[in-house]
Order: C-alpha cells, then sequence, then structure tokens
DNA sequence: AACTATTTATAAGA
DNA sequence: TTCTTATAAATAGTT
C-alpha cells in the first residue's frame, strides 16, 4: 500500500527493514486496537523485531487475555514427581518474593526519606541551574522514560507468554 | 476503510458485528503474516471473539514466540545471587511446562480414543484415579504462575524506585 | 460470499 | 526520525 507494490519474503537492507517493521508494527497494534474496540473483542499481540526486541499490545492486557486462555483449562494427566517439583519450585519462589518484599520496603523507605529531606532543596536547585544543565536534566529524564518504558514492556510480554505458552499451543479456527 | 467512515467503539447489532469481527480478523492475521515474512519477524496473537471464541496466529508458532520469550533475561537491578536462582527457576519452570503440554495432548489422545470406544470413563482405572492428582498440580501451576507474576511486579516496582532515586541524585548533584 | 466506493495503510521520497 | 504523497490494500455498506 505505497508507491510501489511490493513482494513477500524480502529481506531488505537491515535499514529499510527497520523502517518498516515500525511502521507495520504500529499498524499491526492499531488494527489490534480497532478490532478489540469495534467488536468487543480480547487482543493480546507479542512481537519480536528483526533486532530481537519485544514488543507486546494487549486489550485489555496481554495478561488479561492470557488468563482467560488459561482457565479454558483441559485435562491433565500427573506424574507425582513432577508434582513434587512444582511444589519445591512453589517453596522457592514464595522465598524469593519475601526477600524481595523486604528489598521493596527497604528501597520504599529510602525514597521516601530523600524525598522528605531533599525535596524542596531539589526544587530550588533546578531554578538556579543554567540553560545548558536543564537540556542535561531534562534529556537524562527523557532516556530514563524511555529506558523503563522498554523495560516494562519486556516484563509484560516476558510474564504473559510465560502463561500463554501451555494454551496456545495450537492455532484455533473456526 | 468503506463505504463510509465508521466511529470507534460501537457495539452494533450482533450480527454485523459479527461479520466485522470476522474479517477484520481476517486482516489482522494477515499482516501479521506480512510483518513477519517482510522483516523476519517472530509474531504471535491471540484473539478472543465477542462470542467467545479463541483464535490465534503464530509465526514460526504460537509456541515459538513464546519459548523465545521465555528465554529472555527480563532481570533488572537484582543481586547476582538472586538473578541466578531465579533463571535456574525459570529454566525448571520452562521444563516443566513442556512436559505438561506433552501430558496434556496424550490426555486428549486419550479421551477422545475412549469417546470413540464408548467405554465408560469409570472403566478406565488409570484416569480415574489421576484425576484429583491432576486437578491439585493445575492449581498449584496456577499459584506458580501467579507468585511469578508478583515477583515480575516487584523487580518492576524497585526498579522505579532505583531509577527515580538515580535521578535525584543526579538531580542534587548537578 | 461478492462487489465497489471509500477510507486507511504504507513504500518511497524529502 | 518525522512528514508528505502517490498508490496499494483493507473494508463498510450493499447486493
Amino acid at each position: 500500500m505505497g508507491r510501489k507494490k511490493i513482494e513477500m519474503k524480502m529481506v531488505k537492507d537491515s535499514n529499510a527493514s527497520q523502517v518498516t517493521f515500525s511502521k507495520r508494527r504500529n499498524g499491526l497494534f492499531k488494527k489490534a486496537n480497532e478490532l478489540a474496540t469495534l467488536c468487543a473483542a480480547q487482543v493480546a499481540i507479542v512481537v519480536f523485531s528483526p533486532g530481537g526486541k519485544p514488543f507486546s499490545f494487549g486489550n485489555p492486557s496481554v495478561d488479561a487475555v492470557t488468563q482467560r486462555f488459561l482457565n479454558q483449562d483441559y485435562t491433565i494427566e500427573v506424574d507425582p514427581e513432577q508434582e513434587a517439583r512444582v511444589e519445591k519450585l512453589s517453596e522457592e519462589l514464595n522465598g524469593l518474593l519475601k526477600q524481595l518484599h523486604i528489598e521493596k520496603k527497604r528501597g520504599k523507605m529510602l525514597d521516601k526519606a530523600l524525598k522528605e529531606s531533599g525535596a524542596s532543596r531539589s526544587l530550588l536547585n533546578i531554578n538556579e541551574l543554567g540553560y545548558d544543565e536543564l537540556v542535561n536534566l531534562k534529556a537524562k529524564l527523557e532516556e530514563l522514560q524511555r529506558n523503563l518504558k522498554g523495560r516494562v514492556n519486556e516484563i509484560e510480554a516476558s510474564s504473559s507468554l510465560l502463561l500463554l505458552k501451555k494454551v496456545a499451543n495450537e492455532e484455533v479456527d473456526d
């Protein structure tokens, strides 16, 4: 759909391919969003770029759709040995969760203390910054934002697909 | 893209909606296929129709994309020791999921054969004995998944705090 | 299911 | 990267 018709299956030079990927990924996600909005459907998409970076779209969320897949479950055959391993894994994960919880609390306390002691001072400092310094700070914040956004995408996609994997093995059709 | 422009978010009469859903789902999957073919990208899509029926698209397969996601490193600023443990747990879980899938397929085949033979389910000792255990395992896996999801959330929250703190510090330093 | 009138997506180009 | 534009492709309403 453009200046010329393109044939399928070409691995153009990586530069142009990157542009095409970016455009078409946006298009795909837009279509998915329209499908969800227009038809009250639930949609989850995960894409790996040629460079290996993950992207995801979900309505209401990748996770929600995933959960729904999980719940339309089938009978499962059990192996007692497996059951024991799963139990062990659960315990280990619980242990990790406790540690993480502790660390998280510690981080929050530090953050809170930081804000209380230095918040107003920081604002004053910002006012005293020169133009170049402000530009610098802005760039840093933007980079931070991009990094965090990408991170969140990856985390969501990873955890969601962990759930998806069990059930989405065969393609379903009318 | 049609006779008239349509506004987003309308729950038309269920009949027309069904047609729209079908058309657009096909379009979405086609786009996904083009993206995968053209850009050597991997794509996985799952859709629930308004009627609640599941559809999926995958290239090279939903399962393959899923596997790749699983093998990704999505930890952030965790201490190395924990990171190693989580990695190990992920691998173990991955293995369990594989086995689970195999067992699930076997269960389906057995079930199908059973129905075709017309035999009563209660006559199948092995299957019947395993049922409670199967339910048990299913519940445990779901719990495990919830735990893992919670852990990812915590990692995300922790990293956010760390990053915010870092910026605040840089801010003061400047 | 097919058929168009239109809208939308996008390949190239800037 | 972002925008512009010519054209291909998707699709809403119709038959």
